[in-house]
DNA sequence: AGGGTTTACGTCGTACGTAAGTATT
DNA sequence: AATACTTACGTACGACGTAAACCCT
């Protein structure tokens, strides 16, 4: 058996040509290598180096082995990144959700429920969520449809209602509902991280124009101080308090009225549960709010 | 780093299930191996086992662990037989040849050319012997023909002729000469390991019966005692003195007579230069005997 | 109670560094 | 003289074994 420190210190001179350097390399001193060296050979029962009694250099056999000591120590490389990598990722709990609403209460949720575990949130506008689920990329995901029901399971977690909100001076602001459609060509301020629902506007309102804010709060401000129409939802609204100083109409589109639902694979079911039966138990109370 | 001999621990453990055992089969204390298991963990910074006070198991990661370390290690013991085998072969040389007679003197020849190697010597009738010296089977090997140039180097180094010997009473014993199409059907005395001759008789000689003998002495006497026919060639006449009580008879087939050729690979000719220029500077004086 | 594991402690081996020796440039 | 490797020697860290405590079946 040939310990891997051996090895190292093999391919250390293999790089450096000199044991003096290759010992600097390894912190160690100069005679320590040189007996680790000659130990190395007579555990292969193999002469690896020509000795020229001031110059220590490989022979054919040294620099096979250096080959072999080079493959075998990124193997265990890879085996310990491999493994760590592993580990990490048992800890962690994936989700990938559609919307940002619903995020944060979420994570309070798996927080609470699986301790000591990680949990990393990831939002995207993405369609192909569900198959990132299916991959693996994602344990757990927050869609704005029922997945289909052969690879998933999932449970509804929340509604969420689209609302424009418009200066009491706009010209739609006395509407009672409006489709987005009657909205195009308009100029919104929208906040960027939006998931789905930003597909969903770029489909229905092609000629919209929009001004992304990513800080919330800055939004909220850009919003009470200009004419410019944006959105809400109730459940937002629910949250943060109403919106002062606007009218606040219904978006009649269909798909402008979502339920959210929390999948994972079929397979996974058991381990999630306590995550449905959470949502189960609290269904119909709170009209499915986190 | 993790050492090999840790690895080797984790994998005896999972071999027996129990740290007790696992000591035992390793020659160590249990409490060793404990302490090895830990800090196996502390250095992957990963718990690998299921703790349950008195039972010690394997987890995921562990069990991945595992499999990571079965192949390291047969990583690892690959890599310590390819060097000791890449340097046994690099301390043999190894021959091939085509004919019997040659090999001693050939072996006390290369092993005075090459103090300190193996020679190893291989005699067969395999009439791809150029191949297997073209793939490295051989560096060396004895031929009965000038081997393609392209490929190889080589020297004549001996001429054999073939003779049969016949008792005094077999009707063709007064023969001048013979061809082996002339003794066929007939019954002979041969020595089991003849190299090419082999296939040269049972060519010309498709109806002929061999009783076969591996031992040259008791073959020997078996000729002086027995009406069959037998073959030998002055090479060995030379050596072994004239066969008595026999008529020996040359054989005419042209294929009966060979020069006999040492040959290597091209690349290697420098390698065995000693050995072709002891051949070019004896060729001809002794009328090419080793 | 017995088998299995961990913790504690004392010992021995071994791998290291320092220093000296030898050879090469 | 300087550089590079080996040999010699003393030391110290670490891995081991023994002993004991702990825990479960």
């Amino acid at each position: 058996m040939i310990e891997i420190h051996l090895l190292e210190q093999l391919v250390a001179f293999a790089d450096c040509g000199t044991l003096s350097g290759a010992a600097e390399k390894l912190h160690i001193s100069q005679p320590a290598l040189s007996r680790s060296m000659q130990r190395l050979e007579e555990e292969l029962g193999v002469t690896l180096f020509e000795r020229q009694r001031s110059r220590l250099t490989l022979n054919d056999m040294g620099e096979l082995a250096v080959r072999y000591a080079r493959n075998l120590l990124l193997q265990e490389n890879a085996m310990i990144q491999q493994i760590r990598e592993a580990d990490r990722k048992k800890r962690t709990i994936s989700v990938g959700s559609c919307a940002p609403v619903l995020i944060p209460d979420f994570v309070s949720l798996l927080s609470r429920l699986f301790e000591g575990m990680t949990i990393s949130t990831e939002l995207t506008g993405d369609p192909r969520l569900p198959d990132y689920l299916k991959e693996g990329r994602y344990q757990l995901a927050i869609l704005h449809k029922k997945p289909d029901e052969e690879t998933f399971y999932s449970v509804p977690v929340a509604d969420e209602k689209l609302f424009v909100t418009l200066p009491p001076v706009h010209p739609l602001a006395d509407a009672d509902g409006l489709y987005l459609k009657d909205l195009d060509g308009q100029t919104f301020l929208l906040y960027s991280q939006i998931g789905f629902w930003d597909e969903l506007c770029r489909r229905e309102m092609p000629s919209a124009r929009f001004l992304l804010q990513q800080d919330m709060d800055v939004l909220g401000e850009l919003v009470a101080n200009s004419a410019f129409p944006a959105f809400t939802t109730d459940y937002v609204m629910e949250r943060s308090g109403p919106v002062t100083d606007r009218m606040v109409i219904p978006v009649l589109d269909e798909e402008a009225s979502v339920t959210y639902y929390c999948a994972c694979l079929k397979e996974e079911k058991a381990r999630f549960r306590p995550v449905f039966e959470y949502f189960q138990s609290t269904s119909g109370s709170r009209s499915r709010r986190l």
